[in-house]
RNA sequence: GUUCCCGUAGCGAAAUCGGAUAUCGCAAUCGCCUCCUAAGCGAUAGGCUGUGGGUUCAAUUCCCGCCGGGAACGCCA
């Protein structure tokens, strides 16, 4: 893509730097002003002039080449427009040069990122309050890759605690291991409730599982054949999910692998002489920054989350020498994260810097808030199917004969789960609501993946059609829709680098949805088949473009794009 | 109580480092398939961008106050 604004800014006399000019000058809001603009206010004092006669006189002596071919003031506005036919020509050749990856650059070579996200509980349920960190780490693991990071996906397990402790036994009093083989985590959490239920009348049950949770952390080969048998149950079949979402992970360390990894740091700590006795706990004080104090060993020896935080983060630094450890998990943890950065930056590691917590909203339900423990949830495996089951239901009365339905039935419905978690600022909470995850119109994954169908369905039919970089008639693209749909095409590779540095892909999930949107308005407007070869020509190169970003961007989300819907 | 986050049309959102007439979708009403997939496209309607100040040539955007919602705030993770 032709870097238009340094083109405009070396040929500008005005008395500011050309990095500050540069950054002065915008796209313009609407393409009748042209492609770019220098609002010249504030150039007002320093020139001595009113903006309008600042805009009026560099419009005057600017001088036109074959990139920029003319300079307009419009009311202390410099707008100038671009060699139009010359940019869609750009944008088409970078996407094809690209063949099938557009956007992807090597920006991160030789860099690495952690990316700590999803981060299963073991015997819990796998509910829609996990897609968040699920779609967008995966997102953001797919897009780091894509600018060629070494990326590591780690799952931080919730595999430690003393409720493992109850699950045994409450497996042993009431449990079934043919059962929970055969109904899995569903069956592990109806034991796990059964004992909280029983427990208050039952107070033995608090002892023996107390007396159980300390065998697995000896190593006792029954408990720890129990832990590893509920491990099991639970891991099999989340990745079942994981599977459909095409999610990946290159580490399984969670809470039980740092198990004996927590004193050597808190030594460190120590001998850094940041840890205090307070009330008979071991914390790092850090009022002098504003925040409460960070709490790593209880009054009864024991470690904390943060303690285990910290342990993790040193030891991932060793291993994997990150140059960023990104951390999706929501935003209740803010002062967690915080607090744990904040320690490891005065334990003198200069990489606290690099590590970032990526947080994103909360997600409740349409009556408040889930809650394990009272069955109020809604599981993300039910989600799933019923919006592969509603994908195959519009397949059935629209198209029956589509080849391979089913698995374009979940290519859309598992899209549409994702996409919903992925289409807004991460920041937003969401109230989770089928009817809008099963809503299949307007902006959502489905309609992306129809107009990908649609590119093809074009391209299909022009039969001998060969793509190429020769250039058709490109008169034949000079008209709004397409000018419009070129340009956010050409700023696919920008948003993908935007993404990746604001952790937010919902940034590529809205422009895909600019794009779909002028695609399907150019499609209207444009017919593309015809018997003009040279115009044909052209525009299907436009169709191929498009597609080809489509495919590229919901490769980036994690979603795939089937050819035919 | 303290700290942080969020308030844009009935609902969900967008708006680049402050820029031109605040965009888009859902829902609603009305249109468009002898024509490349109607999961589409067009039109109508829907707004004092929570509120009051301030800074600026210019504020949804920055600053302060207030109102409303959410979250966190020591032995859970």
């Amino acid at each position: 893509m032709i870097d238009y604004k340094k083109i405009i800014a070396d040929k500008l006399d005005v008395p500011v730097s050309r990095e500050e000019l540069t950054s002065m000058i915008t796209e313009t809001a609407d393409d009748t002003f042209g492609d770019f603009a220098l609002p010249c206010f504030r150039l007002a004092r320093s020139m001595r002039m009113s903006p309008v006669a600042i805009a009026e006189k560099l419009a005057a002596d600017f001088e036109t080449d074959e990139h920029i071919v003319k300079a307009e003031a419009v009311n202390g506005y410099l707008n100038f427009f671009v060699n139009r036919l010359e940019m869609t020509w750009e944008v088409i050749s970078d996407v094809f040069a690209a063949r099938g990856h557009y956007g992807d650059s090597d920006i991160g070579a030789g860099k690495t990122v952690c990316i700590d996200y999803s981060s299963v509980n073991i015997c819990k349920s796998f509910h829609i309050g996990h897609l968040s960190t699920t779609a967008i780490g995966s997102a953001l693991y797919k897009i780091y890759s894509a600018l060629g990071y070494r990326v590591v996906g780690i799952n931080h397990l919730g595999d430690y605690g003393t409720q493992f402790g109850k699950m045994i036994v409450a497996f042993k009093l009431w449990g079934d291991r043919t059962i929970a083989e055969k109904e899995g985590v569903a069956e592990l959490q109806r034991l796990y409730v059964k004992f909280h239920r029983e427990e208050p009348s039952h107070p033995e049950l608090t002892e023996q599982a107390r007396e159980w949770f300390a065998r697995i952390e000896k190593g006792d080969p029954e408990a720890q054949e129990l832990f590893e048998f509920f491990k099991r149950v639970t891991l099999e079949e989340v990745m079942t999910i994981y599977d459909r979402l095409n999610v990946r992970f290159d580490s399984w360390n969670g809470e039980s692998f740092f198990n004996d990894k927590m004193e050597g740091p808190l030594q460190l700590l120590r001998d850094k002489g940041l840890i205090t006795e307070s009330q008979g706990a071991q914390v790092v004080d850090l009022s002098e920054y504003d925040m409460p104090p960070c709490l790593l060993v209880k009054s009864d020896g024991s470690s904390l989350y943060a303690t285990r935080d910290i342990a993790a983060a040193i030891w991932r630094k060793k291993e994997y020498d990150f140059d960023k450890c990104l951390y999706v998990v929501a935003y209740q943890q803010n002062l967690h994260f915080k607090q744990f950065f904040k320690v490891l930056d005065l334990a003198g590691f200069e990489w606290a810097k690099d590590l970032v917590h990526v947080a994103f909203g909360m997600v409740s339900l349409e009556d408040g808030a889930m809650s394990t423990r009272k069955g109020n949830v809604v599981l993300l495996k039910d989600v799933i199917n019923k919006a592969v089951d509603k994908a195959g239901e519009i397949i059935e009365a629209k198209n029956p004969g589509l080849p391979n339905r089913d698995k374009v039935a979940e290519q859309v419905g598992v899209g549409a789960v994702l996409f919903s978690a992925l289409e807004n600022s991460r920041i937003k909470d969401i109230v989770f609501s089928y009817d809008r995850v099963l809503n299949f119109d307007g902006e959502t994954s489905p309609y992306l993946q129809y107009t990908y169908a649609r590119c093809n369905s074009i391209l299909e039919k022009a039969g001998d059609y060969k793509s190429s970089c020769v250039p058709g008639d490109y008169r034949a693209l000079d008209n709004p829709e397409t000018l419009r749909l070129i340009k956010l095409i050409g700023s696919f590779p920008q948003t993908v680098l935007d993404a990746a540095a604001k952790y937010e892909p919902s940034l590529i999930s809205a422009l895909l949805i600019d794009i779909a949107q002028a695609f399907n308005r150019f499609y209207i407007a444009h017919r593309v088949i015809s018997d003009n070869a040279a115009e044909q020509n052209a525009r299907l190169q436009v169709v191929e473009a498009t597609a080809a970003v489509l495919k590229r961007g919901l490769a980036l989300l994690g979603i795939e794009a089937p050819d035919k819907m």
